[in-house]
DNA sequence: GTCCCGCGTTAGGAATCCGTGAGGATTCCC
DNA sequence: GGGAATCCTCACGGATTCCTAACGCGGGAC
């Protein structure tokens, strides 16, 4: 679990860092709304705590900035109390809002709450579509009518994983090929073959797929 | 959008339902613990405001008792702002914590902020003209009215997308030409084809469209 | 009013992309 | 060492998409 911790104060950065680490979380530090915000592209945290008074970039910003490709959970906090503030900040996509001083046990609380709210799939741990019954986490695939459950392949399980995590959204074929067998590939010779797999396995009508669709040219598309 | 109300004033509740109400959520009021997890069972609340200091049955023991069968949201408001009573309560399961005296403006927006981290559909921001909507990180086109979805070619997404992105500008047969063909095209042949294509697929009458806008010897207009 | 250029539309061939099958190479387990 | 499972390469038919060419129509300039 990596935390981005965000603090322009260094006395408090610093007692952050040694609470936090003292619990676990491996903590990346930044100073400045410019440097939290790279250091959220670099080194993709779970989580991040964020002051909003910070020189730079303001809080807000980073909320914003970070919001427009991750939806990482964000606890902010603040010396300001007043309403129009938390409001702001929670509508810009922060997750939660901690007013100075707190103690370090609700900080912990409140970061324990967001992880177990986002770290497991929201509403049930299975994903459902048709007949089947995808448990990401238990990496079991089952039917729901008989309850047997499927093999697959770990080069299936990771094609499935990666279009299960966007459901509804297109994938290109170059954003699957990254997912699952890693950067730089680019032939798309073994996408098709691997897809026909998964439509032969979970398919209802392999021939007739109506939870995982081609759209020609562009890519396929995970419907449930 | 369903919210379970719990809280033993009656004052309070009074208040807090005509607030929740003007704003578009049903409301279900419960005045005691025991009344809380009964509602909660029976109405299927999409989240619930606990109120920690009831009569009876406990908040805490209203938590514990619903987690034991739902993941529902719980925002807890207190009287009591000591650290450890909010550690108990956000580790028993709650999802937030907020110690009154506090602002509608504010509970409003953390009942959003947990909305929209629970909700299953993270709502990707669509664009919304006429009967459609489209989806730019989907890339999913849909009539809005019967939620069927509308299949496109690369070029007509490309093309699309380069129109939807400067909504109400005029762009030139050049910019579209460089957006969806790259640098260096210049025959205009196949733009009026495609522009046609667009609109036979998104336009409510494609002989007189009202949002895909031809300027004469200009270029081409977006109009939501 | 007339001419000319630009725009909309249609049709058809070329190029590309996808699904499928068979077969060889590699890895893992017994 | 043998066998099975998995992964990848290659080739082919079918479907989709892209582009070229040609024909009318209508708006704007003179």
């Amino acid at each position: 679990m990596k935390i981005l911790l965000a603090d322009d104060d260094v006395q408090i950065l610093r007692a952050l860092k040694i609470t936090l680490a003292a619990y676990g979380y491996e903590v990346v530090a930044a100073s400045d709304g410019a440097a939290a915000v790279r250091r959220a592209v670099d080194c993709h945290p779970d989580l991040m705590v964020l002051d909003l008074g910070m020189p730079g970039l303001s809080g807000m910003e980073v909320i914003e900035a970070v919001r427009g490709w991750s939806t990482m959970p964000i606890l902010v906090i603040s010396g300001r109390s007043d309403s129009a503030e938390k409001v702001r900040a929670l509508d810009l996509g922060a997750d939660d809002y901690v007013t100075k001083p707190f103690s370090a046990e609700e900080l912990l609380a409140r970061i324990r709450a967001l992880k177990r709210r986002t770290g497991s799939a929201p509403d049930s741990p299975a994903v459902l579509f048709g007949d089947m019954s995808v448990d990401l986490a238990a990496r079991r695939v089952s039917r729901i009518s008989d309850g047997s459950s499927i093999r697959l392949t770990p080069t299936e399980w990771h094609l499935l994983a990666a279009l299960l995590r966007s459901p509804g959204h297109l994938l290109t074929q170059a954003q699957l090929l990254n997912d699952v067998w890693g950067p730089g590939t680019t032939d798309s010779g073994y996408l098709r073959l691997y897809m026909a797999q998964l439509r032969r396995k979970l398919e209802p009508d392999p021939s007739h797929p109506v939870h995982f669709l081609t759209e020609h040219g562009m890519g396929y598309r995970f419907q449930p």
